[in-house]
Parts: structure tokens; sequence; C-alpha cells
DNA sequence: CTGATGACGAGCG
DNA sequence: CCGCTCGCCATCA
């Protein structure tokens, strides 16, 4: 089954759970090439045309500046989902980046790993909010 | 089929 | 810190 790459880039999407965030980058990592980071906005831009298909948390993917890049709507949605911006409308990857999708969902999906070994969960961002 | 268009990333000054 | 340039995929009219 040959799905459209912008379907790849969707379905990679849905794996970012709420409170988390990810950049265009990392999504086009995940998707590997042909895919560039400006291919995943270009994704999401469609996204708009389609009223029809499963749901894409689209406001969970934001430019690796750590800002939104549709505007305050987005960031208001975050930020509602439990996700920090600062004043300059930034947010701290570190503590609210999403680490990618499980080994297993990636393996079944033939997506790179995100890490050879899973990272010691060193920080709980939604129980660590200070 | 051709042309226009759209929500980024990295590098450099 | 900010702004500019280049790279380049799929979809729509």
């Amino acid at each position: 089954m040959e799905e459209g790459l912008y379907e790849r880039i969707y379905e990679v999407i849905r794996q970012i759970p709420r409170g988390r965030v990810a950049t265009y980058g990392q999504i086009a990592a995940l998707v590997g090439p042909p895919c560039g980071g400006r291919t995943v906005g270009y994704a999401l831009a469609a996204l708009g045309r389609r009223l029809d298909g499963p749901p894409v948390p689209w406001q969970r993917v934001i430019n690796a500046q750590g800002r939104v890049s549709t505007g305050p709507d987005q960031q208001r949605l975050l930020e509602a989902e439990g996700v920090v911006f600062d004043e300059s409308g930034r947010t701290d990857l570190k503590r609210f980046g999403w680490p990618g999708p499980e080994s297993a969902w990636a393996a079944a999906h033939g997506i790179g790993a995100p890490s050879p070994a899973e990272p010691s969960e060193a920080e709980s961002p939604q129980l660590r909010l200070f």
C-alpha cells in the first residue's frame, strides 16, 4: 500500500502525546527523505483543505526555535495542554519536546528510531511544572 | 500539462 | 539577537 507522503507525515504527528511538542525538522527526520523540513509544513498547510480523515494534532508541531508557526491561536491551544511559553513566545523543548515515537510503533512503520537506547525519564514535564 | 503556492531549517553577516 | 538566502515536495486551478 503506497500511502502519500503527507499521510505518513500525519501519521507521525498523531503519535505526539498531549502536552508535548515536536519540531518540523524532527517530524521530517522520522519520516525520512525525501521529506524535508519544508515538506512537513506543506503537509500541515494542506490539512486545511482536508475536510475528512482522522484528526491530526497539528498544534503540537512547532518550529525549531520553540515558537509556534500559525500564530497566537496555536500557542493558546498548547497552553491549554500544559505547555508553557515565555514572554518571547518560546517554549523549552527540553521540557516539552517530544522524545519520539515508541520503538514498537517506529518499527511497525519502518520509522527510524529516535535513539538506540530508551532515554531515562530524568524529567516529567507534566509533573514537574514546578 | 504548466505555473503558483504554502504553517521550515541551517548557514552567514 | 535579528534578518537574508537557498534548498525543494505535493496539491490545486
